[in-house]
DNA sequence: CAGGGGCCTGCAAGCGCTTGCAAACTCGGG
DNA sequence: CCCGAGTTTGCAAGCGCTTGCAGGCCCCTG
């Protein structure tokens, strides 16, 4: 393979002066830079990778770690990462924690210690104390997104704002009795997001002065078939049927939204549904969400990687979850609540 | 950070014996194996992956090439490596086709170029000829999954065997008129699966006596929209309505499933659907489908480009495509046609 | 007991690139 | 015409690891 030396020797040039011309670090008269650049692209020289981060310590590669992979968050997520990290030159080398303990175990205390990332982005991890530890360790930029990881800059959405957002969407269109789908009890202690989601629902309602019910909310992992049962059950139960349900998620709110089907309720007319995350079945179920715009996470967060890069003392970005923009997007799936359940409401209050 | 002399200090051997004790390679004695390990662990240390990579000659790891990653197949396939990967002590670094003309192109002429990966997995592409030089061009092993490329040792399943399968299904539930829901026929120049999906449609009607009806086959892009706008008009055309669709992919077939509801039918019992994939969204909306095991796909592509790299000459993996099995899975989305049509069918033959 | 053949281990030469340092050269002002 | 400052280039020393080679040791055989 055609190596520094190659170019140097049919630029007539050292390899030093290769270095500089193709890295665009130093001094190189113009005329020698045009040399160089027609050699290397006769040649079809591409610098070694390997042999550069020997020499400078950079390795242009960043790691992203994600505990799955296979969904649309994490996805939407690298792809946008990924972008950006192709423009700044920059590879990006995939860790998925979805294996078992070991697997998860040997990702932190072999793979990322190898000296091949320059920088970590972290997507909605709710790492251990340990797990953080080992990050920094590395001594190498780290961002998380998708959810605050403490000491660590992090994007991520305000998910108490958001669900909020969605609440208050359901009310300002008269509906008071709103069930909420969302995170599993079980589950809180170690991830966080759930919780908030359903804060942000209770915080709405109180704000329009309505006491939150425990009897409307049912616990569902972040799948259809779970938003289905919990929807199904919300919805036959022995209580007063909601005339609305904000959903976590968008495949929660979806599996909603076919239980409701299943029961012959019709979407929005009996029932409005709202989700949270503009997926991309969104559109396809007509389904009224708030869009978190997850690639702009990934962009964002390599971007504040690059600009850790760039300064040489690589901790002082602060280590603060930035808030990132969201946004209602109305559409099918909920509307002005029927006007007999509207009675029935005022009936109550 | 540490390095491999300073194991080699605290162990109180040379550098040369740590790396020999730690890789595994030439003869190190068990006394001295085992103080070396301690010193190391001890410290903490792993091997630089750049320096090892530069002296060696192998980088450990692999470059993986993808057109899209927000699809399930593609992030299936990937997980799948990523794991077969792991086990091998390998990185996996992700490239994604899906930016524009200009990133694509600058993959295959740069990033792959900087000598980064020892081998490249390629999934599901349609590559240019000039792209396949262009990894050939690296010098490095390369194998493909999800479609034969033309020179490169692919796995796949048999696109046209896979949905004769889903086809003999239905037939042998009794169905006689069944419809296809399959490939964009504008693409079909440069991407070859749904064509070939399509061929096993037809090829399982003409054995069993039938002869394709143009009529009762409608292009889709692989989307539940898609699936779902080809089979309303499949179902409300002019033509005698169909008793069974089979789906070029799970999606699609979803997309049809509640096409079919929301048109009033009830699947199975008016209609059966079947699909391809096995796809995680399978078992909630109870599809039949036929299981193409992404994961496993991965897995053994994996499997066989660590083989190739274990033999000097790499190149002497045969550049055939070899076939992977699949399954017929059956849930609630087929049934026996029904009488009515069964009666109207045989009044036709 | 001498000699031969394995075993272990260390030495040192790279792997392909970057970069501090210094030499050589250019140019303008005095 | 000379000198100094600035520009351009090359030299060579690494970056941290691997590995061919050779030396030292031990043990077995004749």
């Amino acid at each position: 393979m055609t190596g520094i030396d190659d170019v140097a020797k049919l630029a007539g040039v050292s390899t030093a002066t290769v270095s500089r011309a193709l890295s665009g670090r130093g001094h190189v008269a113009p005329a020698t830079r045009e040399k160089v650049a027609h050699a290397a692209s006769q040649l079809g020289y591409v610098v070694n990778a390997e042999a550069s981060s020997l020499a400078t310590g950079r390795t242009r590669n960043v790691g992203v770690v994600v505990p799955f992979l296979n969904r649309w968050f994490y996805t939407s997520v690298i792809e946008g990462a990924q972008r950006r990290l192709m423009q700044y030159g920059y590879d990006l080398t995939l860790y998925n924690l979805s294996g078992n303990e070991h697997e998860r175990a040997s990702v932190f205390e072999h793979f990322l210690l190898r000296k091949r990332v320059d920088a970590v982005l972290a997507v909605s991890l709710e790492l251990t104390a340990d797990e953080v530890d080992s990050l920094h360790a590395l001594g190498r930029p780290l961002v998380g997104v998708g959810g605050p990881i403490p000491g660590v800059p992090t994007f991520s959405i305000d998910d108490v704002a958001v669900t909020k957002l969605a609440t208050e969407h359901l009310l300002s269109l008269g509906h008071r009795v709103i069930g909420h789908i969302g995170g599993d009890v079980e589950r809180e202690l170690s991830f966080h997001l759930p919780t908030h989601r359903r804060a942000g629902y209770e915080l709405a309602l109180r704000d329009a002065g309505i006491e939150p019910d425990p009897e409307l909310y049912f616990p569902a992992v972040f799948t259809m078939e779970s938003g289905y049962q919990a929807a199904k059950q919300l919805l036959g139960g022995p209580r007063h049927r909601p005339t609305a349900i904000v959903a976590a998620s968008d495949e929660m709110a979806i599996g909603a939204i076919i239980a409701a089907r299943d029961m012959g309720l019709e979407v929005p007319r009996d029932l409005s549904v709202i989700g949270i995350d503009n997926h991309d079945l969104a559109p396809f179920f007509n389904l009224s969400t708030v869009d978190q715009h997850p690639e702009l996470q990934g962009e964002r967060a390599v971007e504040l990687l690059m600009k850790a890069l760039q300064q040489s003392n690589g901790d002082d970005v602060p280590a603060v979850d930035q808030p990132l923009p969201f946004d209602l997007i109305v559409r099918g799936s909920t509307a002005r609540v029927p006007l007999t359940a509207a009675a029935v409401d005022s009936a109550h209050g």
